[in-house]
DNA sequence: TAGATTGTTAATCGATTAACAATC
DNA sequence: TAGATTGTTAATCGATTAACAATC
């Protein structure tokens, strides 16, 4: 706590950052050098001064007028979200969602690399999804340390979901990213970020039945 | 009843739901009758309080030195989900994450049920994946009104969002349940609810960095 | 310069938590 | 009854929005 405090910062700008890295990296690629709060709002029909409002915490400022530079900004937003380092993750649970997961490309722009996936099934385990091998999970506790893994994905079912994580722990995993929706039970030092649809389900059923607050 | 208005429910509490339901109805299948707000909470790694707050908006009440009886309390927050009754909804875009949704069948007890699939590219069409054949986009437009479907899910990539998006409005979708990382532009008849990986590994990010507020 | 756009400070809004009376 | 547990009302907390001075 002594050198940098690290400021805390509201856990909704951190949600939307990513939506503007992504506008940002489409407008550098087009060689846009510079661009105002207004522009990135209308982009995602938010607020001029919700942008901006979420831009301050990254420490970047603008110029009256004139507005952001975008090259800084990008550098900045992805700084901040740790994204300019790779992190190496584990994927446990090589079903139908881990299996997406395994094959999809745009991690490699967020900052995470899958290095490996592991499956309880014997029938899964030597498949190659992705361009990954899927190992037994007997190797995960072993392999973590070796390859000084922290981060793991897990795309297991409800009833494995606990025991997983017991592994994880036990591995030194850091953070799980916890697709299942079994609500788990982990040692503070522990972060776990949940993915769960259901939540996403419920959202969209009280939106369209007109019962949600916004 | 037809005329009540729609007390508002925080959009949280609506998030919420769907794992009371799901601890709900664990107990319920182990034969148990009532439960406290306490014992919920406690399934959870939540606060007592929390969980009477959002229970309370279901209009379901408990017994002081008792608590709620369970099976009331699940049909209670079945039907404020909407989930009691099933309603139809089209997936678009076949790709892992699509095949994937496809192939979950938690979506049963949630109310929803994919009743077709569609892909823009040929080599997919005529697939059976999960029990659905995927059909031609060209039929999506006549097939939502012959088969009165009003949801759909979204699972293209972010170059083809908006145009997919688009074509669902056309095809009188009332809800898009979208998984593209876009930001989607729709009349303000139509609800969207954005499912993005992203803000999600944002947020992990930022907790194992400790930067975030909480 | 004049005016567009930023960044800060204050006000509002919504959600969570605390306090506590009601009651089974 | 006595005490556990509910539901309500008030206080706190965090996030968003508004107002506006600073400045390029």
């Amino acid at each position: 706590m002594s050198d940098t405090k690290p400021s805390a910062v509201p856990f909704q700008t951190i949600r939307r950052l990513p939506n503007y890295l992504r506008v940002l990296r489409k407008l550098s690629d087009d060689g846009v050098k510079t661009v105002s709060s207004d522009q990135i709002a209308a982009a995602h029909g938010q607020e001029a001064i919700q942008v901006r409002k979420d831009l301050s915490y990254t420490g970047v400022v603008g110029k009256p007028r004139v507005g952001y530079e975008i090259a800084p900004l990008i550098d900045a937003i992805a700084g901040f979200l740790g994204w300019d380092n790779t992190s190496k993750a584990f994927l446990v649970g090589v079903g139908h969602l881990g299996s997406a997961l395994l094959g999809y490309k745009g991690f490699e722009t967020h900052g995470l690399d899958i290095v490996a996936a592991f499956d309880s099934n014997p029938a899964r385990v030597g498949l190659e999804i992705g361009g990954k091998v899927v190992l037994e999970m007997d190797h995960l506790t072993d392999l973590a340390g070796r390859m000084h893994v922290h981060l793991a994905i897990m795309t297991v079912p409800y009833e494995a979901a606990q025991e997983v994580a017991d592994q994880l722990v036990l591995a030194g995993i850091q953070g799980i990213w916890n697709f299942s929706s079994a609500v788990l039970s982990v040692p503070p030092s522990v972060v776990v970020q949940n993915e769960d649809l259901s939540a996403g389900l419920a959202a969209l059923s009280a939106k369209v039945a007109g019962v949600s607050k916004r």
